[in-house]
DNA sequence: ATCGGCTCGCGCAA
DNA sequence: TGCGCGAAGCCGAT
């Protein structure tokens, strides 16, 4: 029989001598039930096996920086994941614990699971996850990129230097890599685990979140709803996509990053549809270029660049240029707390924190000016990096997610990007000015729309 | 409205 | 070794 998933995006990090018992597919940044490779695969080692399958999350109680607004988007998800594998006979399990790496390995020994399934995500936090498994005796290990649609330790092995050097290797390997999803089969095996439905009262109280950022309302969360967003963006906006995109007065984006960033939909699934609703054109070769390449950069940034996050993991020219102008007079400068609250001299940046403070989202275009201004108004490029991961992370829906890090990295610290005529504070790192966005699109209109709670 | 200069370094052709 | 060119720009000249 034919293997179903393509080795290539598979890690295999331990194989066991011993006969396989018991299959985990430790969820974690796919949370879906369909269109996922890693759930795919612990299927196909399960029956390769002869074995039972179950689907176990972890969840900490306090997460750093999570709150209510993300909860409340991911355990909605994870409502309707439970659903759909119960539909499957698959049990799935959440396990609630300050120490998630100690629980998972407690629940793993006390069940004799010995094959173990993770999926792929380039973060320091998830890869030390990986290291732990790693280190539990008499245990198979694989870890399948279910994120990307090349996997990203495949199609490179090192740091891409920008865009213009991943992307022929992306898309070379695409043909290869963009195909349909094979079906799940349901499970017979099951009734050895028994489905045990979890409480999810019980879990809503056992976690800590900050309730301060509220939940959102204009989106609805979960794997049904994502695939609706894709339909009627297929529909409705892909046409005209490349020339309405960066206009931030528009409902012009697909508005579906919250949930490929919870994994609540694959972007393989939102290619596939994209390939199949229109003939190539301007509008989808420029979606499809934010959606592949530039996603499968920003993995390839953070995998390969453990400080992503951090002054370090910038660009060398740009690193030199800071230091240089480390001491160059700010004309403004704003605390982490006068930034939150949107109390610049500033109204297109405040409206653009605003609009990200209360809706969860920024505007993709805007995104790039509001890092660039928080460079500019602040003491030291640290603590501007600092905030603004930090406001990020904090308030959108898809914060703490590789895309995040690498596009502020792309703005402060020029990462992927090319040096510039050299300025104050900026040296050679690309700037954008108030009056470039004055010049392309109605600044106004965007202020008047996030007062009245109007953008999309 | 459009254009050129600004600037760095990778990747590839030679 | 040389050369082309790059996610979204800016600014001043024409």
């Amino acid at each position: 029989m034919p293997m179903k998933v393509d080795l290539r995006r598979v890690i295999t990090h331990k194989i066991t001598e011993s006969p396989i018992r018991r299959v985990v597919y430790r969820m974690s940044r796919d949370q879906r039930v369909n269109d996922n490779w890693a759930l795919i695969f612990a299927q196909e080692q399960a029956l390769l096996h002869g074995c039972p399958l179950e689907v176990v999350l972890t969840l900490t109680p306090s997460y750093p920086m999570a709150n209510q607004r993300h909860y409340s988007f991911m355990l909605q998800g994870l409502v309707e994941v439970e659903r759909g594998l119960s539909e499957l006979n698959i049990p799935f399990r959440v396990i609630l614990n300050e120490d998630p790496t100690s629980a998972f390995e407690q629940y793993v020994r006390s069940n004799g699971i010995n094959l173990i399934v993770s999926d792929f995500d380039p973060l320091r936090i998830k890869r030390r996850w990986i290291s732990a498994i790693n280190q539990m005796e008499d245990i198979a290990h694989y870890e399948v990129d279910a994120h990307n649609i090349v996997p990203c330790h495949w199609v490179s092995q090192k740091v891409e230097f920008g865009a213009y050097t991943i992307r022929p290797k992306v898309r070379r390997a695409l043909e290869e890599f963009l195909t349909e999803f094979p079906p799940l089969k349901k499970q017979s095996c099951f009734d050895r685990l028994g489905l045990q439905p979890t409480s999810w009262q019980e879990v809503e109280a056992g976690i800590l979140a900050d309730p301060s950022v509220k939940p959102i309302e204009w989106l609805a969360p979960g794997e049904a709803s994502a695939r609706q967003r894709l339909s009627q963006f297929v529909e409705q906006k892909l046409k005209g996509y490349s020339e309405r995109r960066n206009n931030p007065t528009l409902d012009a984006q697909s508005n579906l990053s919250p949930y490929l960033h919870f994994g609540q939909l694959s972007a393989q699934r939102v290619a596939i549809e994209v390939a199949r609703g229109a003939a190539t054109s301007p509008d989808s070769e420029a979606f499809l270029e934010e959606l592949i390449v530039r996603r499968e950069l920003s993995d390839n940034f953070c995998y390969y660049n453990p400080r992503y996050d951090s002054v370090e993991g910038f660009a060398d020219w740009a690193k030199k240029d800071i230091e240089l102008h480390r001491d160059d007079p700010r004309e403004f400068i704003y605390t982490r707390e006068d930034l939150e609250q949107a109390l610049t001299h500033d109204p297109l940046w405040n409206a653009a924190q605003t609009e990200m403070a209360t809706r969860g989202k920024m505007h993709g275009y805007l995104r790039m000016y509001w890092a660039k201004k928080i460079l500019e108004w602040s003491p030291t490029v640290e603590e501007a990096l600092a905030t603004a991961i930090y406001l990020n992370d904090k308030y959108s829906l898809d914060g703490r997610d590789p895309n995040g890090y690498a596009g502020i990295a792309w703005s402060i610290g020029g990462v992927h990007d090319r040096a510039w005529f050299p300025r104050p504070i900026f040296g050679k790192i690309r700037y954008m000015s108030y009056n470039g966005c004055l010049s392309k699109f109605d600044v106004k209109a965007y202020i008047a729309m996030v007062t009245a709670g109007k953008t999309r």
